[in-house]
DNA sequence: CGTCACTTTGAGGCTAGTCAACGGCGGTGG
DNA sequence: CCACCGCCGTTGACTAGCCTCAAAGTGACG
């Protein structure tokens, strides 16, 4: 299979969301609370170079080690983040989807702590670095949008760090994965393989298909062939707990 | 004991602490590096609230969910961010030795994520959003600083929240502060009771006392009353991997 | 219709957690 | 000055959750 991306080449979920508009990107996003700075958009996207096309399998967008050169803005697809470890497995630090900016972890050191690869095909815009300083000096409410995200990528690794069970870790990633990808009337479709979330989530692919099973003997989703339902939201919430960024429980702490 | 903080209070050790320059300020930090910007010390100084003593078992710098007021460099002692699960129990997501910011991860949402409390005594310098804000606007550098900053953080929690085991954890634990942690000729003193670095580390208190142990049986290190002395520096970065920012291991990949 | 990657299921083992008990140290009060 | 108490660290025995290994089932695609 050729080198291709485009959208005429992506199926008919992928092209949905290919269609999405720029309002996505972080950078931009906060535009239409913020009113003012109407030369702000046009300043960012200026100095975007040209979009890039991955597919999975295909060469990666960066690899560990590499100096940083720029920030990439996922516009399409899904872009998994990971390192090696000693046995050659992968670990995967991250899944970006539509309107994730990847690269922020790499702005303060020299080096890039992760490689990139395609889950599935995928378009991301690339933000050079150099373009990026350049304009932060200009308009520094780019490095708050910046260091805003930066921040909330920061709270969400923390939790994740956390010493949770299988089920906690299972339902906090369902939960967010709908929040984050477009679900088709109900209809969650997981771009990444089991094996992927087991590698993110620290759990044996087992160990994910199992759980999964659990939940839906329970009632809690209906799985299906490369996706699933979530039926009893509720539930997936409490049994996430803190993971999953509701505040209800906090109450009880104040006993 | 009165609510007393002051340097005069102080151990020796935390008085030598204590002393310790503003380049510490990882703010002020590049100053040196970048020369330019004199004015920048100045401007950053100059907006900062006064100065906050704290004590362990006093009150809370900051408390979960909370509305972000203010960020917070550590001058002096340790500070850990936690938060509490469904059974009361603390997790604890970081510590804060001198030279850290505390309180960028609240950057991105409205609410702060873990409250924050003395290890030992503490003092902090107290730098007001809005202040911080209204200087980003002025010196745009600040924000690259604080984005470079957070991005550290972002890589490193991202490297906590992978799987790895017991022994990895604590290698990496025991490096990272004896490089954050000023050691009088090689003893290092841990100002946080195992029960919190266990916390922290995802490991029961137990184990990490065995894990001590077991390094302290191999040699690796002497285990003191309320400290240690790293003996095999470079065995632990072995047993640390990826954990522990060196890159030497990479080589193996290639093969 | 065969291949291949992914998912599913079962059996067994290991890491680290839990529970319980003890020793040491520092503070506090008689 | 010493007995007491509480916190912390230490050690051992047992347990549980999850991983590993193995193998069969399923779907996508050439």
């Amino acid at each position: 299979m050729p080198f291709d991306a485009s959208p005429e080449a992506f199926s008919d979920f992928h092209a949905a969301q290919a269609l999405a508009q720029c309002e996505l990107c972080p950078v931009q996003g906060c535009m239409a609370r913020q009113g003012a700075a109407s030369g702000f958009a046009a300043a960012w996207a200026g100095m975007l170079a040209p979009r890039v096309a991955l597919m999975p399998g295909e060469k990666p967008l960066f690899t560990v080690g590499e100096r940083p050169t720029a920030l990439y803005s996922v516009r399409a697809g899904c872009i998994k983040t990971f390192t090696l470890d000693a046995d050659g497995n992968e670990r995967i630090r991250a899944f970006y989807t539509p309107g994730d900016l990847v690269g922020l972890d790499a702005l303060g050191g020299g080096r890039m702590p992760a490689s990139a690869v395609a889950v599935v095909a995928s378009q991301v815009c690339v933000a050079p670095l150099a373009n990026v300083r350049r304009l932060i000096a200009q308009r520094p409410e780019l490095a708050e949008r910046l260091l805003a995200q930066t921040s909330r990528d920061l709270a969400s690794a923390l939790c994740l760090a956390g010493d949770y069970t299988a089920e906690q870790r299972m339902a906090a990633f369902l939960l967010q994965m709908s929040d984050r990808l477009p679900s088709l009337n109900g209809h969650l479709r997981l771009p990444m393989p089991q094996r992927d979330i087991g590698s993110h989530l620290r759990l044996a692919t087992e160990t994910v298909c199992r759980t999964l099973k659990t939940f839906q003997r329970r009632g809690l989703l209906i799985s299906e062939t490369q996706g699933l339902q979530i039926v009893k939201r509720g539930e997936l919430r409490g049994i996430a707990g803190v993971l999953y960024g509701v505040r209800e429980v906090e109450l009880k702490f104040a006993a």
